[in-house]
DNA sequence: TTGTAGGCGTTATCAC
DNA sequence: GTGATAACGCCTACAA
């Protein structure tokens, strides 16, 4: 409540003399093209809310058009760089088309994730794309989602796999090129695979754990769980992990890291056991985060076109906004392996199977 | 426009056999407090509510409360995770007051920033914090800072220096921690210290290139300005810059980085070069982003608290909302130098001073 | 070329 | 206990 409220458009039509409704044509800018409005008062009205300092409220507006112009988009961990290119590819589109994005983050307070996202939902967007984690089966996910179809609040998912539902989706997996990496490894003389799997919740980041495995067997080399870590998805928890996981009494020459974040954690640990990598151990992360290519040693690590992804949920979005009725659409994206410095030939085969 | 129109208030009152205004009191829970409901009446109309999938409008609620319990946070650059601490310092105490969190980034295309500003301005929320770079002289920056005066929208500034207005400002600089870092330096014995000055605009960061140059002054060592590399604020940036820095006739034997992220780059850098850190050569940052502990070597750098700062801003803004006639408050937030790996002694003193 | 009036979905005030 | 009714600020036929 402040002293003065500000200004509204019958102010302006006051002070400058005019309707209500003329104020609303020139500042919509319809002066010229259907409605016909004189320059004299065009001037007058705009000269009039430039000194009240009038600026159109929005809400009104929304309630008044029935759309907000703002996309809603809720990042699974703000903390994560990889998302951010994201978050900027689908800005840029968004701004493209004239609409505005509001950024939310699941994981910045867990707890608070549903209500974000509910509060998002109360028509303060006119759509949502949701990444990765949210829309896993969680107990109360499915609720939310099927309220969102009650809605009818148009949803882009972006997601590790195919989701058998109505929404439209861009889609983008680690699978293929989990093989390359592991082909890599192989052909580099590592077999002792160790496999540091931080994520926020369990049945995450499948497209990575499940082609290690089936890669390990297709090589004839039994899947070892003692190799395989699970830990949380911070700095702090690839750090530890990988502590443990070189603790082990057969240690493996190779690992091969969730996400490029957990792999800043894991280097540091190989650097306070005194290993050197690549040539003690070697090391294969997932996501080529900016500075991936800047740490020492540069990251071998496994690419999404990030910045697309975000485009293309954005894009398709717009087009469900534009037409809801529209045939429900799944766009897929590939991902490739970035051949860097963090994996380099196995030290030497006493451990290998 | 969805084919089936999402239900309102009226929808549910009709379906419940209810008057419009009896919905509103369940739903927001006035039930048996001020206004007496019968218990029969209120799980009725949830029950309406829940089979429509009711939501209630958020932006025609906004319109008819004269707020949206929405704060706008705008941060210069969404990529530096330096301001993400401060993001969620906000995010927790807006959440705890039951505010939601609008976030929006400068940088992301920086040629939007006025754009997104005044969007936020429309009264999509109650109150804005505006972080650093912003707030700075720039062209713009003034007119529309004079706007939000005439809007009575409350705004509060995180920024690095004290400013002779009448907004409510958190400031927290580095001018002090920064002759410590340079007073460290010193004790390690080096005399030619460079400085990478990597921001988004001129006139940035004062606080820490006019300490550096004090600093040196004080000691009676003239100020080399081949040794002040300006560039811009990313990983690349920091990167050449240090690759030019080391490349002159004479060059530095500590490099005090502007922030963390571009010593990132300049740690690559450093290791193209064959030169080891600190051994070789000595660095200092600032900002102690969550990375900085885990690098090899670990920063040293100057740190801000990053949390409190957002956490503070925010409480600024929320009183400030509550009561737009209170006088206008400075808080001021310390810093402090956390060594740790990156800066050790000079290697010889051949080229010192 | 400009003005009038109705309604978007909500909440608050007042009768019943 | 519950139901009309009047705003909130804006946009847009339609009338003048």
């Amino acid at each position: 409540m402040p002293k003065t409220k500000r200004p509204t458009q019958a102010d302006v039509a006051c002070l400058a003399g005019v309707s209500r409704a003329t104020v609303s044509y020139v500042i919509n800018g319809l002066a010229n093209t259907r409605i016909p409005i004189s320059e004299e008062t065009r001037l007058r009205v705009l000269e009039a809310a430039r000194q009240l300092g009038y600026v159109p409220d929005a809400n009104a507006r929304a309630l008044r058009l029935g759309n907000t112009k703002a996309l809603g988009l809720i990042v699974p961990d703000i903390r994560n760089p990889h998302f951010w290119e994201t978050v900027e590819g689908a800005w840029r589109e968004a701004r493209a088309s004239g609409y505005h994005l509001l950024l939310s983050s699941m994981d910045l307070n867990a707890e608070y994730g549903k209500e974000v996202f509910e509060d998002l939902s109360h028509r303060r967007v006119d759509g949502l794309i949701l990444m990765g984690s949210f829309i896993e089966q969680s107990d109360e996910a499915k609720e939310i989602t099927i309220q969102l179809r009650k809605q009818h609040l148009p949803i882009v998912e972006i997601s590790d796999h195919f989701r058998e539902n109505h929404a439209d989706q861009v889609i983008s997996d680690y699978r293929e090129a989990t093989f390359e990496a592991m082909e890599l490894l192989f052909s580099l003389g590592h077999r002792r695979i160790g496999l540091i799997y931080g994520v926020a919740r369990p049945d995450l980041a499948l497209d990575r754990l499940h082609p290690y495995r089936e890669a390990l067997e297709v090589r004839g080399i039994e899947v070892d769980e003692s190799l395989i870590v699970r830990c949380g998805p911070t700095m702090e928890d690839g750090y530890q992990a990988t502590l443990s996981l070189m603790k082990e009494k057969d240690p493996p020459t190779a690992i091969l890291v969730i996400n490029d974040v957990l792999a800043i954690g894991a280097l540091r640990a190989l650097a306070d056991l005194g290993l050197v990598v690549p040539q003690n151990i070697s090391l294969v992360s997932y996501d080529d985060i900016p500075q991936a290519k800047y740490l020492v040693p540069r990251l071998t690590t496994v690419s999404k076109n990030a910045v697309l992804l975000g485009q293309e949920a954005t894009r398709l979005l717009l087009r469900r906004i534009q037409d809801p009725e529209r045939p429900c659409e799944k766009v897929v994206l590939p991902s490739r392996l970035v051949v860097r410095e963090s994996a380099g030939p196995a030290p030497s085969r006493q451990n290998s199977f």
